[in-house]
This record gives structure tokens, sequence and C-alpha cells, in this order.
DNA sequence: ACTTTTTATTACCCGCGGGTAATATACGGG
DNA sequence: CCCGTATATTACCCGCGGGTAATAAAAAGT
């Protein structure tokens, strides 16, 4: 008859797909409540059990989707990191001066700190990482780091930002923003977006060769951030 | 090592006196070691067997100087408290505008962050500490937050400094010179004075009512900085 | 209805590392 | 010369927590 409501029925592998989905979404559930539980306490503090607790199952259940405590740390960490690229690659598709590029890596950047796949990037300790996955981290790091400095460059080129050494200027900046996930608390008197927009202003009003008029119009308007992990 | 030859037979209460100093010799012997593997290693990884290895003694014998692997972890981070707290008494005797202070404090900071202690200051997890510690901690973390605050307040108060929200600006500016203590290598390629003297001009270019003659005249000379650890 | 596969549980192992006796050695004092 | 104290060692305890059977319960497939 008429296509009905897409449920379980009309399709044979529906069932198939729903339950690839349903074990993928429980997956990402494990991945938030560990990297919830791991910024609270701690990695080292944290424990399998207390995280399974929190998922009302036990710590072997975790097994079904992770190999280890050290897996589910590094997953934690590549959700933050696949944020960043994505909107890394989404500032270079807009293109621009290196100013204002600049501008709108601060200003996602420091939005992404204020959420805990954010915070994690700067929060766990990589040396608790195998070889492997502790490779992949430095090379993400790395990465940010370049995009920064390149950013800062193509300013001085295109003469949007004033000459200066890119490695400093882009570690002080860097630094300022990484700092916000540590102090960064949800339920505090700012919100990320306040904080966001205040940074990309002052992290960038001594580099602006000439005067720059503030926030709205550089800045990228936000899209509602397809809902993902929280 | 300790005092030289004309010790034991001119005075009778110096044996008892150089072996109170020995003993202290050794305690800060075993924060130099404990603070150093801590931050290469991370407190959770790095084992009380190694810190007695590497100073030729075993486990047991820490246990002469401190009472547990957490007091260790407090004493190290207390060193680094005591010279923050050093060098901000001092710039507060000396005086002068809101601006000059705030740069001087960012100079001392950096070149802080650059050393063991310093960088124990924002490397080591307060949740490691005991309650009682870990507010002693907090304590401290406040009281230098204040401190930026207030010379941000002083300056605007006095001109030398633009208007600006004192809290938000205190954040940029600690989160870059914390961050330092990140990624600060000894062996890297700038020196820690070099990169204090570009922290300097960097952090408060922006902020400055009018331009400011660059480091040498505001920043205090140092001095050799009596050796004490490290 | 049956078999097979996925997902979860209970019960256990075991290695690591902080901390503690029990004890030996060095050393200054009387 | 012997005693007491400070300092160190060897040998051990034990709790915590990551990880692993063995197995039960629940779905899915046929």
């Amino acid at each position: 008859m008429d296509a009905p409501a897409l449920t379980s029925e009309t399709s044979p592998w529906m069932p198939f797909e729903s339950r690839a989905r349903a074990r993928d979404a429980k997956r990402e559930a494990v991945l938030r409540t560990a990297v919830q539980l791991f910024l609270e306490q701690g990695y080292h503090r944290a424990t399998l059990n207390e995280v399974a607790e929190r998922l009302n199952i036990t710590k072997p259940a975790l097994y079904n989707y992770f190999r280890s405590k050290e897996e589910i740390l590094f997953e934690c960490w590549a959700v933050g990191q696949e944020r960043v690229d994505g909107f890394i690659a989404e500032i270079n598709a807009r293109g621009g001066t290196g100013l204002v590029k600049l501008r709108q890596l601060v200003h996602a950047y420091a939005e992404n700190m204020a959420t805990d796949h954010g915070a994690s990037l700067v929060r766990f300790d990589p040396r608790d990482l195998s070889e492997k996955n502790s490779k992949i981290v430095r090379a993400g790091k790395k990465s940010i780091d370049r995009t920064f400095r390149k950013y800062i460059a193509d300013g001085i080129a295109d003469g949007s930002i004033k000459p200066c050494d890119p490695k400093m200027t882009a570690f002080a900046i860097a630094g300022s923003l990484n700092w916000i996930g540590h102090w960064f608390q949800a339920d505090g008197a700012m919100s990320a977006t306040a904080i966001a927009d205040e940074f990309t202003d002052r992290l960038t009003e001594g580099l602006a060769a000439r005067p720059v008029k503030k926030t709205a119009s550089t800045v990228a308007k936000k899209k509602p951030s397809r809902g993902g992990l929280r």
C-alpha cells in the first residue's frame, strides 16, 4: 500500500540497521558518561565500575563496546578532535583574510573548549594512551597549532595582521583558549558564547593592522550545530 | 655538598646543626627529584620506588622525610607557590601604576612557569591532594587570580590601562601564561627570559591606555635569584 | 519452536604500588 | 667503649581496579 511510517515491519533489514544504530547509540552513551566522569574525577580516579554504574549496567558490559579503558579515553578525545577538524575545514572553505579566519577559529575553538569533549582535548593526558594512540593525539595537536600559525602568517602576508612571530603569537592565543577548558563551568556566570565573543575580540585586538569592527560581522553565524553528542 | 672543612672541631653544637641542615638538604633533594619525575611521567604513573631509585635509596627511606606520596606532591606545589607569593610581595613593595605592576607580574610569572616547581602549579591536579591540602592550593590559586585582577583594576583606576573587564582579562592573560607550563622545555629553542619578554609585551600591548616603551625600562632587572631549589 | 548470536551478569584473577613492620647500620654524645 | 638516636634496608601486607572466564538472559533468524 502507501508507504507506512518507516517502522519495523516495512523493511526486513531495518531490524538489522536499528540494532546497529542502537549499538552506536550505546557506544556514544558510554563515551558521554565516561568523558563527564573523567573530567569530574580525573582519568585515574574514575573507575570503569563507576562509569558502568551511571549507565545502570555492570563493568564487563562495557567490554562489549570497547576493548579497554584506554580505548574509551582515546575515543572521548577523538570526538573533540573531529569537531575541531570539522570547523577548521569550514573556515578554510569559506576563505577570507588571515585575520578573519583567525577570528573565526578563535571563536569556534573557544566555544568548543566549553564543552566536555572540547575540554577533554586539553585536560586528558596523552601519556595515559598507548604509543599508537598517543601518536595520533600528538598529530592532532600539531595540526591545530599549524592552523593557528598559518592563519597568522596568512594575515601578515595579506596585510590584515601586523608583523609578529606566528609561533609565539599562536602559543599565546591557544594558551588562553586552552585554559578555558580548565576553568569553564556550564553552570557559571558566563555563557560559552559570551566567553567566545569576549575572547575573540580580546585575543585579536592587538594583532589587527587596522581597527576592526567587533564580533557580529566577522564571526560566522552559528548553525544549530547538528545534534551529535551532547 | 654541605658545609666545608671548618666545621667539626670549631663549634661543639655544629654537628647538630649540620645534621639538621643535611636533613633539609635531603628533603629538598627528594622534592627536586619528585617534581621532575611527576612532571615527566605524571603523578599517578610515577612511583615512589622510582623516586627513591633516582636518589640511590629505597622507598621506605623516603618515609623518614615525608608521611606519604600525597605530602610530597603537596610540598612540591608549595615551593612553586611560595615563589609566586614572593615576587608578588616584591612587586607590591615597589609600587607603580597598575600597568607597570601587571607587566612585572606577567614577566616574573612567565619565568616561573618555565621552571619545574612553577609548572607544577598548573600541571598537578589538586584532586590528588587531601581535602586539607586541596583547600590550601585553591586558596593559593585564588590569591594569584585576585592579584592579576587587582593590578588590572588598579590600572583602569589610575588611567594606565584601558577600561575592560578585569575578570575576563585576567583569565585571558593567566591562561596564556599557565599554558607555558605545558609546552616549555628547557632544551627548546627559546630561553625562559626570551619567552617572558615576548609575553610581557604581547599580553599587555592591547591594554595600555597609551603606547608604552617596551620591556627594559618597565621590567625590574633580575637579581640572580638566590640559588634555592633548581 | 529451535537454534544461533548478541548482550549482559556473577565471580574471579592478579599485578601494581603505597604503606608498614622488623631489623640492620652509621654516628654523635657521655 | 657503649648507648641511644637517626637513617637506611629487606621483606611483607593488602586494597584497589583493570581485565577475563563461565554463564545466563534476551533477541534475531529460520
